[in-house]
DNA sequence: TTGAAAGCGCTAACAC
DNA sequence: GTGTTAGCGCTTTCAA
């Protein structure tokens, strides 16, 4: 069903169609309702292909993440299809598997017209390489990005990201209060921000709390998508650093895969969690929450990240007033207590 | 760039650029090199809007899932965003969340042009309700759809599903051949498809091995995502079941989180895995990898099934001739084995 | 109050 | 070998 066909069926213009069911007062009241009626009775619906041709913008979210078999992300998307859906927008999905060069070209793909913006989580080898000129490049041309999570503060855009410090510290404080005195990290070298932000928020904590730092208890690994031969890696460096200070009483991680690898060290040494050594990671996902027993976390509240981006998305992709200077909203984290800790 | 603004900067005509760009045999040899060469240059890309609109077909993949946070719907997604990638589609992801309206709503919105065909897995609502209407609606109005995992043989469209009735017997084999005698099925309600095939793989094995059916070894468990309210029951029930039977000796658990609940439940009866019960379970996700010991699992090659999904739908799409008939597609299961059998 | 016509960017049948 | 034109479905200006 085109207006076409519905204006030859009623007699009338394709104009005067178009006009009664976008409500113009132009059209009398009347034949307003008549052609209502006969489109809903032929169970008419615009094309949206069209209206996007004619007003050269489109309803759709181009998202562009690093994985989403991984829960963070995954309640990233979820969060942005929900208020996609209630705000009339569609969200295309694509995958930078971490490639420079697949991030790219889906970002070029995705402009090809039919996206009114970007949802951007960077990938690590982006990260790596700092080279953002695809998407300063995207920017430039007018096209609204929003950045989440794995962001930049050089590149000027609207930003959402948790406060990876403020996380950091809450989880180490907790440990802290405990009574926990030798606190193990786990974190990844400092070219991921949020490793590095995570490290600083550790840093912190134990100095708001008087206690030196002992760069011995910090095992940077490597990030790697290689979780074969990382892991067990991360293992021996965790045996000898537990063998090098029997004191380490607490392990705290930047994520639930390191945390998963501490555990089984911990019981590997015959030791009990929390009762000799408590754990603690960022990311409440189900590793966490079906681990035995069930890992106190850092909640990054993916979802809320993800309707956070989109609001900004959405908000700027309609606003009509020429750019409002970026935002950047920082999303608070949360521990989430469980017999971990 | 748009055709005519390369046309007037060339001074030829929109149709000798058109022709020229898409290397037809009309146009002479050096003209069609100068309009690429100029095109290149002022880095040309076509407006993918208004070709759909012309063609009246996208190249735009709808895809509608229960949840994304979710390892198998995640590793589904992969799967096909991978093959879409390379075939030159874009995917557009809806989640149903479950909800049969929300279903009907998602398709509905896609169907408002704009997507090429379907990739759904019907949501629980959906398959309880067995209300298909929106979906034989859809094939009907000549979209082509492809199901996956979960679906129902009345739709006559083309399917992937895992062989699950086959994979439940691998599992209750495999326990089998351990030695173990008297295996707890924890499974779902039988209007979940795949709970049903399960269970008749687990029934099968049985029959096979010449033990007999004993239903008090079978738990189902009302499939809901209040896993608040549902595990703590799955718990009690599986409590009881451990104590009036003791003779257990392995349990194998239709998803992860089941199984987790179980490996609480045998830690909390003192007893050890894979010594006194062994455990297996169907999806092999982190949780089972992570789970300490490391889970046996049932491997549903979800990103094979979203490779195969997305292959057959962007074959329907381009086919040429009509209709051939429907093709059913089944994914063979596999043991994964760790430390809990 | 209604309708005719142009145009969004592109392709393709047809004319030159 | 190249150009003209109509048309995909829609909105919107302008004329009636």
């Amino acid at each position: 069903m085109t207006l076409k066909q519905l204006a030859n069926e009623l007699g009338v213009s394709v104009s005067t169609v178009s006009k009664s069911l976008n409500n113009s007062s132009e059209i009398s009241h009347e034949t307003r309702l008549r052609v209502q009626a006969f489109a809903k009775f032929y169970n008419y619906r615009p094309n949206n292909i069209a209206l996007s041709l004619k007003n050269k913008k489109t309803k759709t979210i181009g998202m562009i993440i690093p994985e989403v078999v991984h829960h963070f992300f995954a309640m990233v998307v979820q969060g942005v299809e929900q208020v996609a859906m209630d705000r009339g927008y569609n969200v295309l999905i694509s995958l930078s598997n971490e490639s420079f060069e697949k991030e790219v070209i889906n970002m070029e793909t995705f402009a090809d017209s039919q996206i009114g913006g970007f949802i951007i989580s960077l990938s690590k080898e982006t990260l790596k390489r700092q080279d953002y000129h695809h998407i300063h490049q995207t920017i430039d041309q007018g096209m609204p990005v929003v950045l989440f999570d794995r962001t930049v503060p050089e590149i000027n855009c609207d930003q959402v990201v948790v406060n990876d410090e403020q996380g950091a510290m809450l989880a180490t404080q907790h440990l802290l209060e405990q009574g926990r005195k030798n606190v193990l990290l786990v974190t990844t070298e400092d070219y991921i921000s949020v490793g590095r932000l995570r490290t600083q928020g550790y840093v912190k904590a134990l100095r708001n709390a008087g206690i030196p730092l002992d760069n011995s208890l910090i095992i940077k690994t490597e990030d790697s998508k290689r979780s074969d031969i990382i892991l067990p890696a991360l293992e021996e460096e965790l045996k000898s650093a537990l063998k090098n200070n029997p004191e380490i009483d607490a392990i705290f991680t930047v994520n639930e895969i390191y945390a998963a690898a501490a555990m089984r060290v911990i019981r590997a040494f015959g030791l009990q969690i929390p009762k000799d050594i408590a754990v603690i990671c960022f990311t409440d996902g189900v590793i966490s929450k079906y681990a035995s027993p069930p890992l106190s976390t850092v909640n990054q509240h993916g979802t809320q990240i993800g309707i956070e981006a989109a609001n900004m998305l959405i908000d700027r992709i309609e606003q009509k007033e020429i750019s409002t200077d970026a935002i950047t909203k920082i999303i608070a984290c949360e521990i989430v207590r469980r017999d971990s800790t």
